[in-house]
DNA sequence: GTGATGTTTCCTGATT
DNA sequence: AAATCAGGAAACATCA
């Protein structure tokens, strides 16, 4: 513990909300990651600063972690005279999002709890309601050394700037920090600045420092504790709101929750969720969901409702993300691998196969499966545009029928025929191998634009996010992604997602769920493991892994298509699921694969039934023509309903077929043209008596493995596949150069040190922080979730040849822009300033 | 339609 | 062992 109670650079700066405000202003206007500082300052305030940063502090980092723990820490002192008794905890999961210079903020538990006593702060990190056993706990990998625990990020180098915590190992080396040389204030030593500190000078430098690439790099490695100036600290005020706030009190305690809202937001319901900005916005009540903004005392809250940072964020929309730290790498456990940061996991999944990168960074934002309190906030801009309403749902309120977003669908979901397919898997574990080729999708009453609820073995339902396609689920980090392949083709990162998923829904102690021991194992590995093999992996819950497992190999439910008499009219999604979940409304909440299991069996392709390239994988039963796309027709379809959508009109009653999954895919095997026809064919289900048609394709198992046909070299071969595709793109986006994204990217402190980072600006050196998620930030900004370190590293070595890269021998993942590429870059920039 | 350019995809092999 | 690097080959996307 620090000797002395550190002075928050914020602090007293928040306790005038005006200045508050003004500074949080700032800094958004910044687009300027604050990083851990501004919620250090804000959690030590009063609940009057807190207020402020509710709307606007949060925008700086997300990482409410450190906030708990700085309350924590302050509490811990009995020095520490900047509480009192109203002490409102963000919890995490905050994103905002910046679109349009307008602040939308965006949570999926945002938890405002408050307290008289320490002992009842929320925390929802470890769910523990005691102060002491947040450090003491193991599953928590966020708190700073000085609480005893060694996993604790850092603050970004703005955080460590502009913040007077002390992060006593969190050092500045000359790699890390740069100065603007010509701010007086920051050309020395920032332990040095003494008096002459000025949070406002500080971010502008920061800003200007990330912003405009002028930059002398200098050297630090002190650690950094910038003494606050006496004459701005000052104690923290009382529990009441200034004359200049309103204050809201919350649901769940209304004695001691209050929340003091900026003065424009006076009025506001209270009871309403609400996005709070005092200065470029307003707040109203959501239009969409009518839900409200849910205040949780600390037992309100699920116990493993954050058991992870969820990233809510899309950067592949160009959006900020949420500013959650990653926990630091090197202490015998890789905590990115926990992490469900998908940023942080990257690391991880770069170990495990470069196959689950797909799933590396979220399309859209999506509430983890267990979130609770369903949130939805509401932005205006001044000129009264709603700004990209995000919902996150409680498990009851999904969008209701009849909205003004969804037609009353007439069929209701449960009233579908479902069929069971005993899963091929249900045998002894060595016989998975048997039907690796099984193609089957999980993903058969969402379709696009829907969510899914999904069981993780019959455990429980899940709330279901109700935006983003399919794919967007898939990529997101919700922890479905498993659920669009049958456990046989699960990645390693599919079984990840199912291990936490399944962790989440059962409710089991993160701090001894060992989840990393799967960390290299696929869906076919754990298929063939015995559950005395999985109890060694995991002693403590191996065996309900294991059973859990059994449930889903062996509870394939396939649901028929819907009939086009079935659909809604209007083909809306949402009210279909809203339905489904509706009339599901019993303890097993939608769950798509455990309705109760059907005699009936599958009607030949209903159309507009996608199916799978041929002469492949036509249902068995099926004839050609009626099912028989052609792998072009296949993809266009795919592609058509990637975009329906994106767009929202959304084309139902049809399977997905899951190209991913699709063993057909580039399996030169399934072209063939020896192959027997589709109705031929052989592949068998485990019940062959009554053979049904399914969704589920089967080809010859390849085992015994047959030769496989060498591919040609180069791209292969799919002309006139992506004419969709091209449509509605961003060609602005789309037609940028790699290179210039790069430069792009480094440009930005969104991704600037935590994707990318300059390893000497002046001379063009940069480095690749997280590979991977650089390359998901490239392919959506080129609409190819595909995209790879492996390619794009490629396509920059193909720079090489142009003059636009220089090598950096012997340092991998580190590239140099040559004097050319820096001069256009420069040239660019402004110009379009 | 064509060619140029800039990737993208896949590959083999080497290096770290 | 896996990630990364290097670079060939070919296909694709876009633009002029």
């Amino acid at each position: 513990m620090p000797s002395a109670s550190p002075v928050y650079a914020f602090s007293s700066a928040l306790n005038e909300p005006d200045t508050a405000l003004a500074i949080l202003d700032k800094a958004l206007s910044m687009q300027l990651d604050l990083g851990n500082a501004h919620m250090s300052a804000a959690s030590v305030t009063s609940d009057l600063s807190i207020s402020s940063s509710t709307s606007r502090g949060a925008r700086c980092s997300g990482d409410k972690i450190s906030a708990t723990n700085n309350i924590h820490h302050n509490l811990s002192d009995p020095s520490n005279q900047l509480f009192d008794d109203n002490i409102f905890v963000m919890d995490e999961n905050i994103k905002v999002e910046d679109h349009n210079d307008v602040l939308m903020m965006d949570n999926t538990n945002l938890n405002i709890a408050s307290s008289n006593s320490s002992n009842n702060i929320t925390t929802s990190i470890s769910n523990s309601n005691s102060v002491d056993n947040i450090s003491n706990n193991s599953s928590n990998n966020y708190l700073p050394s000085f609480l005893g625990n060694d996993e604790f990020s850092c603050p970004t180098t703005s955080a460590l700037l502009c913040s007077s915590v002390p992060y006593p190992d969190c050092s500045m080396d000359s790699s890390t920090i740069s100065y603007r040389h010509t701010h007086d204030h920051l050309t020395a030593d920032p332990s040095q600045l003494g008096d002459s500190y000025d949070p406002f000078k500080c971010l502008e430098s920061i800003a200007e420092q990330s912003l405009t690439g002028n930059f002398t790099t200098i050297s630090s490695s002190s650690s950094l504790s910038v003494p606050f100036p006496s004459s701005m600290a000052s104690s923290s005020t009382s529990s009441s709101c200034p004359p200049s706030l309103s204050s809201i009190r919350t649901s769940s305690s209304p004695s001691t929750s209050q929340m003091c809202l900026p003065s424009s937001a006076r009025g506001a319901p209270s009871h309403d969720l609400m996005a709070l900005n005092s200065q470029s916005s307003r707040v109203e009540r959501c239009p969409r969901g009518g839900n409200s903004l849910e205040s949780h005392s600390p037992s309100d809250l699920p116990s493993n409702v954050n058991s992870f940072p969820t990233h809510a964020g899309n950067p592949l929309a160009g959006q900020m993300r949420d500013f959650f730290s990653c926990p630091r790498q090197g202490s015998g456990f890789d905590h990115s691998f926990m992490s469900r940061d998908p940023d942080c996991r990257s690391r991880g999944r770069d170990m495990i196969s470069s196959d689950s990168i797909s799933s590396s960074i979220p399309k859209s934002s999506a509430s983890s499966p267990s979130s609770s309190p369903a949130a939805s906030l509401c932005m205006y801009s001044n000129n009264n545009i709603p700004i990209n309403t995000t919902e996150y749902k409680l498990k009851s309120q999904h969008h209701k029928a009849g909205s003004s977003h969804c037609k009353t669908s007439p069929q209701s979901s449960n009233q579908r025929e479902t069929i069971k397919v005993e899963s091929p898997f249900n045998q002894s574990p060595p016989d998975c191998q048997n039907y690796s080729s099984l193609s089957c999708t999980f993903n058969n009453i969402g379709g696009r634009g829907g969510g899914r609820s999904v069981d993780a073995g019959g455990a429980v339902g899940a709330a279901i996010p109700n935006q983003g396609s399919a794919f967007d689920l898939e990529d997101s980090d919700n922890l479905l992604s498993w659920t669009f392949h049958h456990p046989d083709h699960w990645s390693s990162s599919n079984v990840l997602d199912w291990l936490f998923y399944l962790a989440q829904d059962l409710g089991l102690d993160m701090g001894q769920f060992r989840a990393e021991k799967f960390q290299n194992i696929t869906g076919r590995q754990l298929c063939r493991m015995t559950q005395e093999e999985i109890i060694s992996r995991e002693p403590k819950f191996g065996q309900l892994i294991y059973q859990k497992f059994q449930h889903i190999r062996t509870g394939v439910i396939f649901k028929k298509p819907m009939s086009p008499d079935q659909l809604p009219e209007n083909g809306c999604m949402q009210t279909m699921i809203a339905n489904n979940i509706n009339n599901n409304s019993g303890s097993h909440m939608s769950n798509p694969y455990n309705s109760a299991p059907s005699s009936a069996t599958c009607s030949p392709c209903v159309q507009p039934y996608p199916c799978p390239p041929t002469p492949c994988y036509p249902p068995p039963g099926m004839s050609r023509p009626t099912c028989g796309g052609s792998p072009e027709e296949a993809f266009f379809e795919h592609d058509r309903r990637s975009n329906i959508a994106a767009t929202g009109n959304i084309d139902m009653g049809s399977y997905e077929f899951d190209f991913i999954d699709s063993p057909c895919i580039n399996n030169p095997h399934c072209q063939d043209p020896s192959q027997p026809d589709c109705s031929m064919y052989t592949g068998k289900l485990p019940t062959q008596a009554s053979p049904v048609r399914t969704p589920c394709y089967f080809t010859a198992p390849p085992y015994p493995p047959q030769q496989q046909q060498r591919r040609r070299p180069g791209r292969p071969k799919v002309k006139h596949l992506v004419e969709d595709a091209r449509r509605g793109r961003d060609k602005k986006a789309k037609n940028q150069h790699l290179w210039e994204f790069i430069h792009e990217t480094l440009m930005n402190p969104l991704y600037n040190p935590q994707y990318l980072r300059w390893e000497n600006q002046r001379e063009g050196v940069f480095r690749f922080v997280q590979s991977e998620a650089v390359a998901q930030l490239w392919g959506g900004r080129k609409n190819n979730e595909n995209m790879t370190y492996e390619k794009l590293s490629r396509a920059m070595r193909h720079y090489y040849k142009r003059g636009i890269l220089e090598r950096v021998e012997g340092r991998r993942l580190v590239y140099k822009f040559s004097i050319k590429a820096m001069d256009r870059a420069r040239e660019k920039k402004h110009n379009s300033s």
